[in-house]
DNA sequence: TACGATTAATTAGCCGGCTAATTAACTGCG
DNA sequence: CGCAGTTAATTAGCCGGCTAATTAATCGTA
Protein backbone atom coordinates (compact mmCIF):
# COMPACT_ATOMS: atom_id res chain seq x y z
CA UNK A 1 0.00 0.00 0.00
CA UNK A 2 1.80 3.14 -1.26
CA UNK A 3 -1.13 5.13 -2.20
CA UNK A 4 -3.28 7.50 -0.57
CA UNK A 5 -5.86 6.21 -2.46
CA UNK A 6 -4.70 2.95 -0.74
CA UNK A 7 -5.81 3.72 2.79
CA UNK A 8 -8.97 5.08 1.82
CA UNK A 9 -10.01 1.71 0.59
CA UNK A 10 -8.31 -0.04 2.99
CA UNK A 11 -10.72 -2.06 5.40
CA UNK A 12 -8.69 -0.01 8.69
CA UNK A 13 -9.61 3.13 7.06
CA UNK A 14 -13.37 1.72 6.92
CA UNK A 15 -13.56 0.96 10.30
CA UNK A 16 -12.09 4.06 11.06
CA UNK A 17 -14.84 6.20 9.75
CA UNK A 18 -17.58 3.47 10.93
CA UNK A 19 -16.37 4.31 14.30
CA UNK A 20 -16.59 8.25 14.24
CA UNK A 21 -20.46 7.58 12.67
CA UNK A 22 -21.09 5.16 15.05
CA UNK A 23 -20.08 7.05 17.97
CA UNK A 24 -22.12 10.00 16.61
CA UNK A 25 -25.14 7.93 16.66
CA UNK A 26 -24.72 6.34 19.80
CA UNK A 27 -24.01 10.18 20.88
CA UNK A 28 -27.21 11.53 19.44
CA UNK A 29 -29.19 8.64 21.36
CA UNK A 30 -27.93 9.58 24.42
CA UNK A 31 -28.24 12.86 24.40
CA UNK A 32 -31.83 12.67 24.50
CA UNK A 33 -31.24 11.10 27.94
CA UNK A 34 -28.91 13.84 28.97
CA UNK A 35 -26.23 11.64 28.61
CA UNK A 36 -23.10 11.84 26.75
CA UNK A 37 -21.35 9.49 25.05
CA UNK A 38 -18.97 7.15 27.06
CA UNK A 39 -20.80 8.36 30.24
CA UNK A 40 -23.38 5.28 29.74
CA UNK A 41 -20.11 2.40 29.61
CA UNK A 42 -19.47 3.64 33.37
CA UNK A 43 -23.11 3.40 34.14
CA UNK A 44 -23.26 0.37 32.16
CA UNK A 45 -20.21 -1.38 34.74
CA UNK A 46 -22.32 0.08 37.68
CA UNK A 47 -25.85 -1.27 36.84
CA UNK A 48 -23.88 -4.58 36.32
CA UNK A 49 -22.21 -4.64 39.98
CA UNK A 50 -22.37 -1.66 41.96
CA UNK A 51 -20.02 -0.26 44.61
CA UNK A 52 -16.81 -0.75 42.14
CA UNK A 53 -13.20 1.33 43.42
CA UNK A 54 -12.58 4.31 40.38
CA UNK A 55 -9.72 1.88 39.46
CA UNK A 56 -11.62 -1.10 38.66
CA UNK A 57 -14.23 1.05 37.02
CA UNK A 58 -10.74 2.09 34.67
CA UNK A 59 -10.04 -1.03 33.75
CA UNK A 60 -13.03 -2.80 33.08
CA UNK A 61 -13.80 0.45 30.65
CA UNK A 62 -10.19 -0.13 29.25
CA UNK A 63 -10.01 3.86 30.07
CA UNK A 64 -7.21 5.42 32.04
CA UNK A 65 -7.78 6.61 35.68
CA UNK A 66 -7.86 10.01 34.86
CA UNK A 67 -10.56 9.99 32.67
CA UNK A 68 -12.41 7.89 35.41
CA UNK A 69 -11.96 11.13 37.34
CA UNK A 70 -13.30 13.45 35.49
CA UNK A 71 -16.33 11.19 34.27
CA UNK A 72 -17.15 10.57 37.38
CA UNK A 73 -16.93 14.22 38.59
CA UNK A 74 -19.25 14.78 35.83
CA UNK A 75 -21.59 12.27 36.25
CA UNK A 76 -21.68 13.21 39.81
CA UNK A 77 -22.36 16.84 39.53
CA UNK A 78 -25.67 14.94 37.44
CA UNK A 79 -26.60 13.19 40.79
CA UNK A 80 -26.16 10.09 38.89
CA UNK A 81 -23.40 8.57 40.89
CA UNK A 82 -22.32 8.86 44.59
CA UNK A 83 -18.66 7.97 45.78
CA UNK A 84 -18.03 6.70 49.08
CA UNK A 85 -14.25 6.86 50.84
CA UNK A 86 -14.05 3.13 50.75
CA UNK A 87 -13.07 2.38 55.16
CA UNK A 88 -10.78 -0.38 53.95
CA UNK A 89 -8.70 1.72 51.71
CA UNK A 90 -8.72 5.30 52.48
CA UNK A 91 -6.75 5.76 48.96
CA UNK A 92 -9.81 4.45 47.07
CA UNK A 93 -13.22 5.36 46.83
CA UNK A 94 -16.19 3.04 46.19
CA UNK A 95 -18.97 4.21 43.11
CA UNK A 96 -22.55 3.84 43.84
CA UNK A 97 -25.47 4.20 41.59
CA UNK A 98 -28.23 6.59 42.89
CA UNK A 99 -32.11 6.54 42.41
CA UNK A 100 -31.71 8.87 39.14
CA UNK A 101 -28.93 6.21 37.81
CA UNK A 102 -30.63 3.70 38.43
CA UNK A 103 -33.58 4.44 36.66
CA UNK A 104 -31.96 5.50 33.43
CA UNK A 105 -30.93 1.93 32.88
CA UNK A 106 -33.83 0.83 30.95
CA UNK A 107 -33.62 4.12 28.60
CA UNK A 108 -30.15 3.63 27.76
CA UNK A 109 -30.68 -0.33 26.92
CA UNK A 110 -33.32 0.89 24.76
CA UNK A 111 -31.17 3.22 23.23
CA UNK A 112 -28.42 0.68 22.66
CA UNK A 113 -30.93 -1.68 21.26
CA UNK A 114 -32.24 1.23 19.36
CA UNK A 115 -28.40 1.87 17.79
CA UNK A 116 -28.09 -2.09 17.04
CA UNK A 117 -30.90 -2.28 14.76
CA UNK A 118 -30.01 0.45 12.61
CA UNK A 119 -26.34 -0.33 12.68
CA UNK A 120 -27.70 -3.72 11.35
CA UNK A 121 -30.16 -2.49 9.11
CA UNK A 122 -30.35 -4.29 5.89
CA UNK A 123 -28.43 -7.05 6.44
CA UNK A 124 -29.90 -10.89 7.05
CA UNK A 125 -29.28 -13.00 10.10
CA UNK A 126 -26.39 -14.72 8.62
CA UNK A 127 -24.67 -11.77 8.11
CA UNK A 128 -25.01 -10.35 11.56
CA UNK A 129 -23.40 -13.61 12.62
CA UNK A 130 -20.76 -13.26 10.53
CA UNK A 131 -20.07 -9.46 11.06
CA UNK A 132 -20.11 -9.81 14.78
CA UNK A 133 -17.46 -13.35 14.77
CA UNK A 134 -15.47 -11.00 12.63
CA UNK A 135 -15.80 -7.99 14.75
CA UNK A 136 -14.49 -10.13 17.69
CA UNK A 137 -11.69 -11.37 16.09
CA UNK A 138 -11.06 -7.59 15.30
CA UNK A 139 -11.23 -6.70 18.50
CA UNK A 140 -8.79 -9.30 19.64
CA UNK A 141 -6.42 -8.07 17.47
CA UNK A 142 -7.10 -4.33 18.61
CA UNK A 143 -7.35 -4.56 22.01
CA UNK A 144 -5.20 -6.43 23.92
CA UNK A 145 -6.59 -6.84 27.11
CA UNK A 146 -9.68 -8.09 25.55
CA UNK A 147 -7.68 -10.65 23.72
CA UNK A 148 -5.90 -11.51 27.33
CA UNK A 149 -9.38 -11.86 28.72
CA UNK A 150 -10.44 -14.22 26.07
CA UNK A 151 -7.39 -16.20 26.34
CA UNK A 152 -8.12 -16.81 29.87
CA UNK A 153 -11.58 -17.73 29.34
CA UNK A 154 -10.35 -20.27 26.75
CA UNK A 155 -7.49 -21.50 29.26
CA UNK A 156 -10.37 -21.61 31.40
CA UNK A 157 -12.13 -24.29 28.99
CA UNK A 158 -8.37 -26.04 28.35
CA UNK A 159 -8.44 -26.49 32.12
CA UNK A 160 -11.88 -27.64 32.71
CA UNK A 161 -11.60 -30.28 29.34
CA UNK A 162 -7.98 -31.46 30.78
CA UNK A 163 -9.18 -32.55 33.91
CA UNK A 164 -12.06 -34.98 32.19
CA UNK A 165 -9.38 -35.97 30.06
CA UNK A 166 -6.37 -36.48 32.30
CA UNK B 1 -33.02 -6.03 24.23
CA UNK B 2 -33.75 -5.88 28.29
CA UNK B 3 -30.80 -6.57 30.22
CA UNK B 4 -27.49 -4.57 30.81
CA UNK B 5 -25.74 -8.05 29.29
CA UNK B 6 -27.62 -8.02 26.22
CA UNK B 7 -25.92 -4.87 25.55
CA UNK B 8 -22.27 -5.84 26.20
CA UNK B 9 -22.72 -8.46 23.66
CA UNK B 10 -24.63 -6.52 21.09
CA UNK B 11 -22.42 -6.26 17.75
CA UNK B 12 -23.18 -2.39 18.36
CA UNK B 13 -21.42 -2.31 21.85
CA UNK B 14 -18.67 -4.75 19.94
CA UNK B 15 -18.18 -2.14 17.36
CA UNK B 16 -17.53 0.73 20.03
CA UNK B 17 -15.18 -1.24 21.92
CA UNK B 18 -12.98 -1.92 18.75
CA UNK B 19 -13.25 1.86 17.84
CA UNK B 20 -11.50 2.96 21.07
CA UNK B 21 -8.95 -0.04 20.47
CA UNK B 22 -8.55 0.93 16.96
CA UNK B 23 -7.96 4.88 17.01
CA UNK B 24 -5.86 3.98 20.12
CA UNK B 25 -3.91 1.74 17.81
CA UNK B 26 -3.68 4.06 15.21
CA UNK B 27 -2.91 6.94 17.33
CA UNK B 28 0.33 5.10 18.97
CA UNK B 29 1.77 4.78 15.44
CA UNK B 30 0.92 8.27 14.68
CA UNK B 31 2.52 9.54 17.33
CA UNK B 32 6.15 7.80 16.25
CA UNK B 33 5.77 10.72 13.27
CA UNK B 34 4.22 13.75 15.68
CA UNK B 35 0.93 13.43 14.87
CA UNK B 36 -2.21 12.83 16.45
CA UNK B 37 -4.42 10.02 15.56
CA UNK B 38 -7.40 12.79 12.91
CA UNK B 39 -4.69 15.04 12.31
CA UNK B 40 -3.64 12.27 9.44
CA UNK B 41 -7.04 12.49 8.22
CA UNK B 42 -6.20 16.14 7.04
CA UNK B 43 -3.21 15.45 5.59
CA UNK B 44 -4.70 12.38 3.54
CA UNK B 45 -7.08 14.69 1.65
CA UNK B 46 -4.66 17.24 0.79
CA UNK B 47 -2.25 14.68 -0.57
CA UNK B 48 -5.23 13.76 -2.68
CA UNK B 49 -5.90 17.24 -3.00
CA UNK B 50 -4.29 20.42 -2.22
CA UNK B 51 -5.77 23.75 -1.78
CA UNK B 52 -8.82 22.60 -0.65
CA UNK B 53 -10.71 25.11 1.40
CA UNK B 54 -11.36 24.83 5.10
CA UNK B 55 -15.27 23.77 4.60
CA UNK B 56 -14.44 21.32 1.51
CA UNK B 57 -12.40 20.06 4.23
CA UNK B 58 -14.94 19.50 6.84
CA UNK B 59 -17.56 18.07 4.24
CA UNK B 60 -15.02 15.86 2.92
CA UNK B 61 -13.62 14.60 6.60
CA UNK B 62 -17.14 14.65 7.99
CA UNK B 63 -16.70 16.93 10.55
CA UNK B 64 -17.56 20.21 11.86
CA UNK B 65 -16.50 23.25 10.68
CA UNK B 66 -14.70 24.44 14.40
CA UNK B 67 -12.82 20.97 14.54
CA UNK B 68 -10.94 21.68 11.13
CA UNK B 69 -10.50 25.28 12.62
CA UNK B 70 -8.47 23.83 15.75
CA UNK B 71 -6.53 21.35 13.75
CA UNK B 72 -5.62 23.62 11.14
CA UNK B 73 -4.17 26.07 13.40
CA UNK B 74 -2.13 23.16 15.22
CA UNK B 75 -0.84 21.65 11.92
CA UNK B 76 -0.18 25.32 11.07
CA UNK B 77 1.39 25.53 13.89
CA UNK B 78 3.60 22.11 13.34
CA UNK B 79 4.84 23.58 10.29
CA UNK B 80 2.61 20.97 8.00
CA UNK B 81 0.26 23.37 6.39
CA UNK B 82 -0.67 27.02 5.43
CA UNK B 83 -3.00 28.72 4.95
CA UNK B 84 -4.11 31.57 2.34
CA UNK B 85 -7.21 33.73 1.55
CA UNK B 86 -9.00 32.41 -1.17
CA UNK B 87 -8.36 35.54 -3.50
CA UNK B 88 -12.19 35.20 -5.48
CA UNK B 89 -13.42 34.62 -1.84
CA UNK B 90 -12.11 36.77 1.33
CA UNK B 91 -14.71 34.83 3.51
CA UNK B 92 -12.31 31.84 2.77
CA UNK B 93 -8.78 30.36 2.58
CA UNK B 94 -7.08 27.71 1.25
CA UNK B 95 -4.72 25.24 2.22
CA UNK B 96 -1.62 23.71 1.36
CA UNK B 97 0.96 21.37 2.40
CA UNK B 98 4.28 22.04 2.85
CA UNK B 99 7.50 20.63 2.09
CA UNK B 100 7.05 18.76 5.69
CA UNK B 101 3.62 18.18 5.58
CA UNK B 102 4.19 16.69 1.99
CA UNK B 103 7.39 14.74 3.67
CA UNK B 104 5.14 12.67 5.72
CA UNK B 105 3.04 11.42 3.28
CA UNK B 106 4.94 8.18 2.84
CA UNK B 107 5.36 7.22 6.94
CA UNK B 108 1.43 7.96 7.36
CA UNK B 109 0.81 5.56 4.48
CA UNK B 110 2.99 3.24 5.66
CA UNK B 111 1.52 3.85 9.01
CA UNK B 112 -1.97 2.54 8.14
CA UNK B 113 -0.45 -0.30 6.63
CA UNK B 114 0.84 -1.43 9.48
CA UNK B 115 -2.83 -1.21 11.40
CA UNK B 116 -4.44 -2.42 8.50
CA UNK B 117 -2.34 -5.95 8.68
CA UNK B 118 -2.99 -5.61 12.91
CA UNK B 119 -6.57 -4.86 12.65
CA UNK B 120 -6.83 -8.00 10.30
CA UNK B 121 -4.14 -10.73 11.75
CA UNK B 122 -5.18 -13.93 11.86
CA UNK B 123 -8.43 -13.70 9.35
CA UNK B 124 -8.42 -15.72 6.08
CA UNK B 125 -8.67 -13.73 2.58
CA UNK B 126 -11.70 -14.63 2.35
CA UNK B 127 -12.39 -13.69 5.57
CA UNK B 128 -11.08 -9.80 4.83
CA UNK B 129 -13.33 -9.53 2.17
CA UNK B 130 -16.21 -10.43 3.82
CA UNK B 131 -15.61 -8.26 7.00
CA UNK B 132 -14.93 -5.51 4.86
CA UNK B 133 -18.02 -5.92 2.53
CA UNK B 134 -20.62 -5.82 5.78
CA UNK B 135 -18.11 -2.54 7.21
CA UNK B 136 -19.51 -0.65 3.81
CA UNK B 137 -22.65 -1.72 5.14
CA UNK B 138 -22.38 -0.74 8.40
CA UNK B 139 -21.02 2.38 7.38
CA UNK B 140 -23.74 3.14 5.32
CA UNK B 141 -26.38 2.64 7.84
CA UNK B 142 -24.30 3.97 10.45
CA UNK B 143 -23.03 7.44 8.08
CA UNK B 144 -25.84 8.78 6.04
CA UNK B 145 -23.49 11.68 4.37
CA UNK B 146 -21.33 7.92 3.25
CA UNK B 147 -24.79 6.46 2.32
CA UNK B 148 -26.02 9.64 0.23
CA UNK B 149 -22.44 9.65 -1.32
CA UNK B 150 -22.72 5.95 -2.54
CA UNK B 151 -26.58 6.71 -3.26
CA UNK B 152 -25.05 8.99 -5.46
CA UNK B 153 -22.85 6.62 -7.71
CA UNK B 154 -24.73 4.20 -7.67
CA UNK B 155 -27.19 6.24 -9.28
CA UNK B 156 -24.39 7.80 -11.62
CA UNK B 157 -24.39 3.95 -12.74
CA UNK B 158 -27.94 3.08 -13.39
CA UNK B 159 -27.69 6.79 -15.53
CA UNK B 160 -24.82 5.25 -17.56
CA UNK B 161 -26.45 1.74 -18.17
CA UNK B 162 -29.53 3.74 -18.87
CA UNK B 163 -28.26 5.48 -21.63
CA UNK B 164 -26.89 2.49 -23.26
CA UNK B 165 -30.35 0.97 -22.35
CA UNK B 166 -32.80 3.71 -23.66
C1' DT C 1 -27.85 50.78 -5.17
C1' DA C 2 -28.74 49.33 -0.72
C1' DC C 3 -30.43 46.17 2.41
C1' DG C 4 -31.66 41.46 4.05
C1' DA C 5 -30.50 36.62 3.73
C1' DT C 6 -27.09 33.27 3.13
C1' DT C 7 -22.53 31.34 3.61
C1' DA C 8 -17.45 30.81 5.61
C1' DA C 9 -15.00 30.79 9.31
C1' DT C 10 -13.96 31.73 14.13
C1' DT C 11 -14.59 31.86 19.13
C1' DA C 12 -16.06 30.03 23.50
C1' DG C 13 -17.00 26.29 26.01
C1' DC C 14 -18.26 21.53 26.78
C1' DC C 15 -17.05 16.30 26.69
C1' DG C 16 -14.29 11.89 26.31
C1' DG C 17 -9.79 10.47 25.62
C1' DC C 18 -4.61 10.65 26.62
C1' DT C 19 0.24 11.46 29.18
C1' DA C 20 3.11 13.29 32.82
C1' DA C 21 3.60 14.75 37.25
C1' DT C 22 1.75 15.00 41.95
C1' DT C 23 -0.35 13.77 46.41
C1' DA C 24 -1.81 10.63 49.74
C1' DA C 25 -2.21 6.18 51.70
C1' DC C 26 -0.85 1.47 52.19
C1' DT C 27 2.69 -2.35 52.37
C1' DG C 28 6.82 -4.68 53.20
C1' DC C 29 11.14 -5.18 54.84
C1' DG C 30 15.20 -4.17 57.55
C1' DC D 1 9.30 0.96 64.56
C1' DG D 2 10.31 3.56 60.61
C1' DC D 3 11.38 4.36 56.13
C1' DA D 4 11.41 3.05 51.06
C1' DG D 5 8.64 1.48 47.51
C1' DT D 6 4.22 0.72 45.56
C1' DT D 7 -0.48 1.77 44.51
C1' DA D 8 -4.96 4.93 44.11
C1' DA D 9 -6.44 8.91 42.70
C1' DT D 10 -6.05 13.70 41.29
C1' DT D 11 -4.36 17.72 38.75
C1' DA D 12 -2.75 20.13 34.71
C1' DG D 13 -2.68 20.35 30.11
C1' DC D 14 -3.07 18.60 25.47
C1' DC D 15 -5.99 16.71 21.39
C1' DG D 16 -10.11 15.51 18.44
C1' DG D 17 -14.88 15.92 18.50
C1' DC D 18 -19.34 18.63 19.26
C1' DT D 19 -22.95 22.81 19.67
C1' DA D 20 -24.20 27.62 19.97
C1' DA D 21 -23.25 32.10 19.09
C1' DT D 22 -20.50 35.53 16.52
C1' DT D 23 -18.11 38.00 12.80
C1' DA D 24 -17.25 39.00 8.16
C1' DA D 25 -18.05 38.66 3.34
C1' DT D 26 -20.95 37.50 -0.60
C1' DC D 27 -25.28 37.17 -3.02
C1' DG D 28 -30.12 38.25 -4.34
C1' DT D 29 -33.38 41.09 -4.94
C1' DA D 30 -36.40 44.93 -4.47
Amino acid sequence: MREVGAVKESTAFALAKVCRAHRANVGELLAELGLHVGQEMVLLELWERDGLRGGELAGRLGVEPPTVTKMLRRLEGCNLVERHRDPSDARSFRVYLTGKGRSLEGPVVRCWAAVEERTLAGMTPGERTTFYRLLTKVRANADLDFKRSQERAHSGDLFKRGRDAF
